[in-house]
RNA sequence: GGGCGUGUGCCCGAGUGGUUAAAGGGGACGGGCUGUAAACCCGUUGGCUCUGCCUACCUAGGUUCGAAUCCUAGCGCGCCCA
């Protein structure tokens, strides 16, 4: 396979299964993808990440980009070589954090001003120099600057938001020249399904016209804006749809959602990859994800409870630890409970993708689904 | 044996006559976490027939309209002297 190119080696329904070639090596779909956001997943070595199957981890552009710097992620040969994780990788362009994160952003016609959490510096990225710091940290994919609204928002605020990240994706998709890296865009348009299908048409036509004039194209799409807040059905209500406008010979990307509910779901509804903190911010927080449903792993009722986390895990911490264990080391502040706890989380939804995985080249997704909506795992979502 | 000090809710610890069922920690118990400023944040923590009542600050008496707070004795603990 060539550099980013994209197989679709079996669809059922809507759901599919892709196969994607980039420079550190295949990825296949349905994926959830560990979020390392100061390039490393927190608590998890780069050997224990391939060991559970991930396949893409992502690093976030804002975090790196304050500390230590991209330069010197460059310097360090690029964030594999820096992290030593040999695997694929993607960074977050860090539209999210500047626009949840700064109290004071300042859109100009040329970018976005914000002030840094990390020292309180006056920081202005234009989607071009956002470009530049990405190609510096050098992962496998680049995300484009965008906006992503908040939860309730006006329909002109979230009008005002499509607007200007397909400004930024248009720039972004010119200034990108890196050849090892790719660049995905991104919709947004809130819970709006015409503002969804309005971001879906300029990605595509701003695309059309980057060809013609010789110009790149999108490595895939991300789905951004969801997960922020509105209920499930409310979501449900549009994301097929929106998922389904983008071209279906690239990868689709819901970003920021990992309950495991949503992602049997959402892969119905043809969505490939996905990306969230909820596995290991959960964990070490004391919460393992289970066949059974979410665990308090606080909770008094495990302190005497000699079995596994889950009875149906093949992960490192299931089947060498209990719950009795994993609670007291909880309860104890050890960090080695929050470990245990992540690897057994991201085994979790490492797994759940690749049985649907398997499920889509079976041509029984369909089934997958119901199954998984009568399981009792399913009551959490 | 004598002197001085001290005794608060599961634990530590504030309070030193009235708005104190009693600050603040800890612990315990429970909840939350969705493109990670998160090994973090929030709630509950005497009982009950629960918009109120009862029982509570070592024990027993006392002073006072009113005491965890003052007095007396006892008991426990600590330090010093013999």
């Amino acid at each position: 396979m060539a550099l980013f190119d994209c197989i679709l080696n079996a669809q059922s329904g809507h759901a599919r299964a892709l196969t994607y070639a980039t420079a550190h090596g295949d990825f296949q779909t349905p994926m959830f993808m560990p979020v390392g956001t100061h390039a490393t997943v927190k608590g998890i070595t780069p050997d224990r990440l391939e060991e559970l199957g991930a396949q893409v981890v992502l690093a976030n552009t804002y975090h790196l980009a304050m500390r230590p710097g991209a330069e010197l992620v460059a310097e360090a040969g690029g964030v594999h070589e820096f992290m030593h994780y040999p695997g694929p990788m993607l960074t977050d362009s860090g539209g999210f954090q500047i626009f949840s994160l700064a109290d004071t952003v300042k859109l100009t016609d040329d970018g976005v001003e914000f002030k840094s959490i990390y020292d309180g510096a006056r920081v202005f990225w234009s989607p071009e120099e956002n470009m530049r710091i990405q190609e510096l940290i050098g992962a496998d994919i680049a995300m484009q600057l965008d906006q992503c609204p908040p939860y309730p928002a006006e329909r002109s605020f979230v009008e005002r938001a499509v607007d200007l990240s397909s400004a930024w994706a248009r720039r972004c998709l010119a200034a990108h020249t890196r050849e090892d890296q790719t660049l995905f865009g991104i919709v947004q348009g809130g819970m709006h399904l015409d503002l969804r299908l309005e971001s879906v048409r300029r990605l595509r036509q701003m695309e059309e016209e980057s060809l013609a004039a010789g110009g790149r194209r999108f490595g895939g799409f991300g789905i951004g804006g969801y997960s922020v807040g509105e209920s499930h059905e409310v979501m449900f209500e549009t994301l097929g749809q929106v998922a389904r406008a983008l071209p279906e010979d690239r990868p689709r990307y819901l970003m920021g959602v990992g309950n495991p509910t949503t992602l049997v779901r959402a892969v119905g509804e043809g969505v490939d990859m996905f990306d969230c903190v909820l596995p290991t911010r959960t964990a070490r927080m004391g919460t393992a994800f289970s066949s059974s449903g979410r665990m308090n792993m606080r909770n008094a009722k495990f302190a005497r409870d000699f079995t596994p986390l889950d009875h149906e895990c093949s992960c490192y911490t299931c089947t060498n630890f209990t719950r009795a264990y994993v609670r007291h080391l909880v309860k104890q502040d050890e960090m080695l409970g929050g470990i245990l706890l992540s690897i057994h989380n991201l085994h979790y939804l490492l797994d759940l993708m690749r049985r649907a995985r398997a499920a889509v080249l079976a041509g029984a997704y369909a089934d997958f689904l119901r199954s998984w909506m009568e399981s009792p795992a399913a009551k959490d979502y």
